[in-house]
DNA sequence: TTGAACACTCAAGAAAGTTGAGTTAACGCT
DNA sequence: AGCGTTAACTCAACTTTCTTGAGTGTTCAA
């Protein structure tokens, strides 16, 4: 017989893996194209969604009929549009489901419990004696079923949970930094925790999460393609392209805070000019110690010289970034939010220069270049729960698993 | 009767349109399951196949059967492996279909036809008259018309079009460079193609074209995460993430070469420190006039004094850009390729200087940092035909059409 | 008042995938 | 050499899900 060369041996197995569409996930995944729908507009009716996603009435009239069943949608009243027989809506129950966010930093967990429509349930900060990983897996894992037990949550309502870590991810070159968390560079965090939660879990750093937050409930609502700088310890880059957090390929994207950016005439890192330890190495060399964000706002509020002056230092390094980001993803907007008093972002926002030469200078646009996000103390640890709904709503066939 | 408020009206069609799934979509969705995975690794049996895309050896058997009749496929003999019954493999038929590349530049357009599995049949340069956007339609259509009658291939057998045009597209901060064309600013090019043609097209820059030949049959073969610096005109970035090409909001996402960078502690465009213009501009200042990679190709081979300078100079704008895509972008690799002499490409990737301080500095890396891809004149137009199998390849349940 | 427009349902039919039993071929152990 | 095990593949029956086309009810406009 002829025999032909061992070509491929088990080589299939090296792409990645994607799936194949039978009955079952097919159902599934339009399933999750009539959630999104509806969460998109609010409230739908059948033929809408059919129009939008290709089906005919009937089916998405079946899947409906499904998802009210397994308690996903509620009846929304009854709309009349023009002639016809008026639309019978339907709206996400908000108790369809919950998701746990997570937030891991050194010296302290944040949880937050939110429903199927992203509002939260409860939010806590349990404070760390120290950062191994036992301990952290152990109180998250505590903190989860406290969450649970409060708010009288069955855990099999729970959808999934989101970890929020520092990156970057894996032994790389920017290892070292101080924000980071030992001991988790071997093993897959996603898989440790998924098997201490007994949950799906999505694990991003802090700027990916804080942009899907964005997404689901702030600015960035119904936006596909966005950056989102992240002021955290240091300041980072949550991507979003073609509605997807764009990962890299080894789930470090996004990482801006060392790149090199000009500010008067200097090269400088970002994130030596424009971050939370920025602020406050820039101040304590002026004799003003700055702790938290309470104390930064009013520093701001009294219009303190030095303050001002970083804030044009950072404007200009801002700009330098935005140019970069424009340039390389041409995104609908970048928002800026995370650990900064609202006021000191707008400051930013309205100090920094929108460069000239970038593809985002456009006048068809429809949104603005910069623009400020939710910030605060939660917005990461939201954005980690909103990484559970968002795959919730997010049709699965041809999605890498 | 009860009436809610006009919450939706028909706001559901702003949402992206996502297809859902149904038999004829999901059947069409396993096909190009099918291709995909042969073309992996070049001949597959039906149970490898069926491992790897979550479906039932018996529906890969149907699919099969179905690309064999629709000439898609040949037999590729018989492998076995081990125990059990020798694998009936299972290869793309080169000529199951063509693609048709083009790319237009404002003096110039290039033509060629590749088959199935990517091998050019002909490749084509006419001058252009004018740049003018009926010239340049009428040429298009004269040439795809030579040249199926020339290679006697069946317009019925050609999958598409892909078109390189120089961005960035619509009217931006960068419009205004010369290499621009006129006219197109106004519609949708591959609309307008399509409209000409008669077939589906796909319109990209050059840069994103190139790293799509790359990915076909090049360098990047196998890698779904990766960044392509080209040498054109300028310099432009193409990005593939997740096996797809990274457009941005409005198609401009990649153009690099207008960011600031270091070179000698100077901040100066990338493009004017790294390109064929500047090349040209640095040589010129210097009294040595290239017009081509000829000329540049044989200055190198003289070791010329003032060309190892510039490449000194180029070398260090490229560690900066590195730095910056591979912060940005965390890809397997990046590529360098284009119209630039592959031994001035090596000699540049040999004195970059890999940043430390990257994400991409990490040992568990399976490709180099910084690779050569294919260069010379016909980079982009075959990258253009990739654009056109990428897409035969590629399952389409979920995507955005 | 009447008919067109439109959302929705019902029931029958079609498409595609799955399952499980059966066939064939190669390997390896005795 | 013989025989049981392993594995790819096929056949036929079955299941799931979608589509189609006819039918119902409501609203608007001529």
């Amino acid at each position: 017989m002829f025999k032909f060369g061992a070509l491929s041996e088990d080589m299939v197995s090296t792409l990645k893996p994607q799936l194949g569409a039978n009955p079952e996930r097919a159902r599934s995944h339009n399933k999750q194209l009539v959630l999104r729908a509806i969460r998109h507009v609010g409230a739908a009716g059948r033929a809408e969604i059919a129009r939008a996603s290709g089906l005919s009435t009937q089916a998405v009239s079946n899947i409906i009929s499904d998802l009210l069943g397994e308690g996903l949608l509620v009846e929304q009243g009854v709309r009349s549009a023009g002639r016809g027989l008026p639309v019978q809506q339907y709206a996400i129950k908000p108790d369809g489901g919950y998701a746990f966010g997570v937030e891991v930093r050194p010296t302290a967990v944040f949880t937050a419990l939110v429903d199927l429509v992203g509002t939260p349930i409860q939010t806590r900060r349990i404070p760390l004696r120290n950062a191994g990983k036992s301990t952290i897996l152990d109180t998250v894992s505590a903190q989860l079923d406290i969450c649970l037990k409060d708010s009288r949550v069955r855990k099999g309502a729970l959808m999934g949970a989101g970890i929020v870590m520092p990156g970057p991810f894996g032994d790389t070159g920017l290892t070292g930094t101080e924000s980071e968390l030992p001991g988790w560079n071997t093993g897959d965090p996603a898989e440790i925790f998924a098997n201490a939660l007994d949950l799906p879990v999505f694990v991003e750093n802090d700027a990916n999460a804080a942009a899907m937050a964005e997404r689901m409930n702030g600015v960035a609502r119904g936006l596909d393609d966005f950056a989102y700088l992240y002021f955290g310890q240091g300041l980072g880059l949550g991507l979003v392209q073609n509605g997807q957090i764009l990962q890299g390929a080894f789930g470090n994207a996004g990482e801006i805070g060392h790149i090199q950016v000009l500010v008067d005439g200097h090269a400088v890192e970002l994130e030596s000019a424009t971050s939370r330890l920025s602020v406050q190495a820039y101040l304590a060399v002026q004799g003003v110690s700055v702790t938290d964000m309470d104390e930064l706002n009013s520093l701001y509020s009294t219009a303190n010289r030095h303050l001002l002056d970083w804030l044009n230092h950072a404007a200009q390094a801002l700009s330098s970034a935005l140019s970069i980001i424009e340039n390389l993803f041409d995104p609908q907007t970048v928002i800026l939010g995370g650990a900064m008093p609202d006021d000191l972002l707008d400051h930013m926002i309205a100090r920094t220069a929108l460069p000239a030469r970038s593809v985002s200078n456009r006048p068809d646009r429809t949104h603005p270049r910069l623009m400020r996000g939710t910030s605060g103390r939660m917005t990461a640890t939201l954005g980690a729960a909103a990484l559970v709904l968002h795959q919730a709503f997010t049709p699965t066939i041809a999605e890498a698993r």
